[in-house]
RNA sequence: GCGUCCUUAGCUCAGAUGGAUAGAGCAACGCCCUUCUAAGGCGUCGGUCACACGUUCGAAUCGUGUAGGGCGUACCA
């Protein structure tokens, strides 16, 4: 409606016009401060400007009403306009927002996390942003690619194998041994070895030095971990197009070398390789190879950033937690060297998260990981809230919530509140004596203004959701929501719908609200209640 | 120090490319079930938008600076 609206206006005027939604409802659906930046060129007040602009739009299709006031052009749409536009949402159903084919190609990277622990909050923020942000633009069309990149490779994992060991050793063969501080610690690391001396033997735990045995139970811990990755993703409904692995890029290395070289983004000092990546901003170059010859961590990301470039997307995005944002750089600079253009690649970052229950800083119960796990909070509030609220909040601000908050049911939960109002169509719809398609036949063309005001904002979602992609902003989808929800929960305490004059016209627009409010939970990967 | 994200009501947070009296939920206090789900609605209270200067017809929004906080600043991942 929005897009429809501006085009018309940017043609008539033949310029760029800001549409905006007035806060005020009594000045109509749309408004245009047009007559301001009119004012200089024309070199006339823009209250007159825009008193005779009014005059060009008298019985204009799209509008019931356009009128000047202190300068300002505000249009009220005409119940045609909103009434065509409603059956269109309703004949389209679960595909309403869809009808715009992109042919841009997006990679999305999100999660990533090293393969040497179970998920935590933090990580479920990431991954509860990225896949919104992926069902919104999948939703308007864009052909979007997921994946998640498993660092499979290098030291981490070695020490994944030797925490397990050195942990079986202590809490489960209940041997003294000193575990150093940079080891991996926290339960699972203990459900691990007893699972490994099931499957394995005593005999795994038995020497240190036992490079066999450290790498059997590096490479079995790690695919072990990764299998719970992918639960505690499932969890929350994600699952990935593909998962790739580090290790196995690893064979690429040289190629990506002599990329690099070819294009003069590395040089060698003591015997070391470095990186030119003060190139794109970063402190100092950094090491990619070691004099010993073992590449860096930096390197893996070359790898894979080098494969994902050679498949040709038109853009990639990568959400990571905030305690990486010094690696934008890093990156972006070896694209460049890589000979590919970093500007394709945008870096959403996601800010910490902390929790609370009962006012109080939420710790795990009998963990001794210093992180709250996704799953645990899972398991206590369910996904729904949780998807929720990392969708409602924006991501680069950091975050504090109370668990209790997310399980109260009542309108202070707003997932409660938006499933409330779809439940309460539900059951008018049924308790009504007329059919559905009855209902849909009902003509909304004189409706009363203040439930042409409610049509309206539950038609807004197509422009909603291409405002909260473009803006990389998941809460203004949650937040249209939550509002769409309160003003039909007004709508409905105001008026007796069933046994009214108008039942039909009421119901065919509380079928109109309750669509948008199904495919718009879906995309925020809840589906809609029809029974509370 | 440098980089980066942030600072809006007592609390947790929204505020669209700068625009018309700054918004919601919680908390507090009132009111509304002889009516379709009161798991709801209506209302009151509450803000020099951290501070200063600047750009503009117009700034919570843009710029510069100051103060405060988070994160980062490894040949760790």
């Amino acid at each position: 409606m929005r897009n429809s609206v501006k085009k018309y206006l940017s043609e008539k005027f033949n310029r760029d016009v800001v549409i905006e939604i007035p806060k005020e409802r009594s000045f109509g659906h749309f408004a245009t401060p047009i007559a301001f930046s009119l004012a200089k060129e024309l070199k006339k007040s823009p209250i007159i400007i825009a008193e005779n602009l009014v005059k060009e739009f008298v019985n204009h299709s799209f509008f019931a009403k356009v009128e000047a006031l202190k300068g300002y052009l505000n249009f009220t749409l005409s119940s045609d306009f909103l009434s065509s536009h409603a059956n269109e949402s309703l004949i389209a159903g679960e595909n309403f927002g869809r009808n715009r084919e992109k042919t841009e190609k997006i990679l999305l990277e999100f999660v990533s996390a090293n393969p040497t622990g179970p998920l935590h909050i933090g990580h479920a923020r990431g991954a509860i942003y990225g896949d919104t942000l992926l069902k919104i633009g999948r939703h308007l069309g864009y052909k979007i690619d997921s994946e998640y990149y498993i660092n499979d490779a290098g030291r981490q994992i070695n020490l994944l194998g030797l925490s397990i060991f050195v942990i079986g050793n202590i809490e489960v063969l209940g041997r003294e041994m000193k575990l150093p501080e940079e080891f991996y610690r926290g339960d699972y690391i203990i459900d691990l070895a007893r699972e490994a001396l099931l499957k394995f033997g005593e005999s795994i735990f038995n020497d240190l030095n036992h490079d066999e045995n450290i790498s059997k139970l590096s490479h079995w811990g790690k695919d072990e971990m990764l299998i719970v990755i992918k639960n505690n993703l499932k969890a929350v409904d994600i699952e990935f197009d593909k998962y790739i692995s580090e290790a196995e890029l690893y064979s690429d290395w040289n190629r990506s070398l002599e990329k690099l070289k070819n294009n003069n983004g590395v040089y060698e000092v003591n015997g070391k390789l470095l990186l030119k990546s003060t190139n794109g901003g970063d402190d100092h170059d950094r090491v990619i190879v070691r004099e010993n010859g073992i590449p860096t961590y930096l390197a893996g990301d070359i790898i894979y950033h080098n494969f994902k470039f050679e498949r040709d997307y038109n853009k990639y995005i990568n959400i990571w937690g905030a305690d990486h944002h010094g690696y934008i750089s890093r990156v972006k600079s070896a694209i460049d060297f890589l000979g590919y253009d970093s500007s394709k690649l945008e870096v959403l970052l996601t800010q910490m998260v902390s929790i609370l229950k009962d006012g109080q800083p939420y710790k795990m119960s009998k963990r001794r990981g210093n992180f709250v796990l996704m799953n645990d909070v899972v398991d206590e509030v369910g996904s729904d809230p949780l998807r929720f609220i990392f969708a409602s909040k924006t991501p680069d601000t950091s975050l504090q919530f109370d668990l209790n908050d997310l399980m109260v049911e009542d309108s202070s939960n707003p997932v409660y509140y938006i499933n409330y109002a779809h439940a309460r169509i539900d059951s008018l719809i049924n308790k009504s004596s007329f059919s559905k398609s009855e209902i849909r036949q009902a003509n909304l063309n004189n409706i009363s203004d203040e439930n042409r005001d409610l049509l309206f904002q539950a038609l807004r979602l197509p422009e909603i959701l291409e405002d909260s992609f473009n803006s990389r902003q998941t809460q203004k989808l949650a937040d249209y929501l939550k509002n769409l929800a309160s003003n039909y929960h007004s709508f409905y305490n105001s008026s007796i719908i069933i046994g009214s004059n108008y039942e039909k016209e009421l119901l065919k627009l509380s079928l109109v609200v309750a669509n948008t409010i199904r495919v718009g939970l879906k995309i925020l990967g809840i589906e809609a209640k029809y029974r509370m």
